[in-house]
DNA sequence: CCTACCGATCGGTAGG
DNA sequence: CCTACCGATCGGTAGG
């Protein structure tokens, strides 16, 4: 049910979504340099030029702003790494364009401050509570769904059939991260050195036929 | 020159010495779990039973707070998983060795948070400054660190002369890293899965005659 | 190392 | 969405 069939007659409900969706946006890039902590809930009044209780009461409370900014972090995650990836056939071509897709997104600074997820699960691994467990589902689904992209090259015989599944995809997700910190500590050469140690280990599982993505 | 050519006949310069090492081993600990900007001056006070402004007399600004405690956190890291990998000698056994003890490092929380950089370089990698710099400087000492090893088995010939020694640091790094983040969200095969791959990617570039120190 | 204090900012509430 | 306010805590200072 989309969201103006319940809107009033003055707008208030659309114009209220507006304001949820710009205080989400600016969110997410905070969050992706300062934190979700960092987050706070008078300087982003500030920044959008509403008063603070105004911004509260979408929300309710600042844990739940926390995890309002996650499910939009998700949504750009979801548009800008796995949506590239899913327009590619199934196969090692698709494993390589979503590695080279999130390098994209991490290069491209989508989040000012790098991967917004890599930031946040470090922040808050250490500390249990509903922010963290939003973290490990969301990560939970990244890496199901890189072993759902090896298990179909591994199907359509692109992938050695012996290949480890959860071992490769632990090795590609560590690869794109390291290259996501490397960045941020300014070494200028991680994301060639991620891209080639990706290629390199899919090299060891391919099947021998394969068409090479990386030409 | 020691401590205690300094110290003055009622023992101040000892006891202050003594108590900024109890609030920075408490303050490594605090800051693995909730970062280096979740340091309070007040919460560290209260933790250690002494006033705030006597504690904070000891730094000066939080800043100076934080700088110490990488350092301290620094000398933590060289004794727990640098100096027991100098004690083997140089070659696969030692980088073996070094991997080994990093995820002993993780595993067995010498930090409560798990590895205190990758936490502290997450937190400020977006974030330029001196404590920024001083995190740099310590992920730099630690890949030159691996980098060395490796060179070394390179020229005790247990690793092919043609190894990228750059790239082979890059990515045993990234599996550690990826480990104890692993671990912290909980997944428990996240240790033998990073094992798993430093052994088979010492393996690719391993010298066929050396000897395997994983056996 | 202490007590006592500063202005600023925090998350959150009352009431509209 | 607003103004006006709450108690708590922040980093930091004065003065000893």
């Amino acid at each position: 049910m989309p969201d103006d069939v319940l809107e009033e007659a003055d707008g208030r409900l659309r114009r209220g979504g507006e304001t949820r969706r710009a205080v989400l946006g600016r969110a997410v890039e905070v969050a992706s340099i300062q934190g979700l902590d960092g987050l706070s809930i008078g300087q982003l009044a500030n920044d959008l030029a509403i008063s603070k209780s105004g911004l509260f009461a979408h929300f309710g409370a600042k844990e739940e702003l926390q995890l309002a900014t996650i499910r939009a972090a998700r949504r750009i995650y979801a548009d800008e790494v796995v949506a590239p990836a899913l327009l590619v056939p199934p196969g090692l071509g698709r494993i390589w364009t979503l590695s080279e897709s999130w390098l994209d997104y991490s290069r491209r600074r989508v989040f000012p401050g790098g991967c917004f997820f890599s930031r946040a699960t470090h922040e808050f691994g250490g500390r249990p509570g509903p922010v963290r467990d939003a973290l490990i589902a969301a990560n939970g689904e990244w890496l199901a769904l890189l072993e759902r992209c090896i298990d179909e090259a591994r199907q359509v015989d692109e992938l050695s059939s012996g290949v480890d599944v959860e071992q490769l995809a632990f090795e590609i997700n560590a690869f794109l991260e390291s290259a996501n910190l490397g960045s941020l500590l300014g070494q200028d050469d991680c994301y060639p050195r991620a891209r080639a140690a990706v290629r390199l280990r899919l090299e060891r599982d391919a099947a021998a036929a394969a068409v090479r993505p990386w030409g």
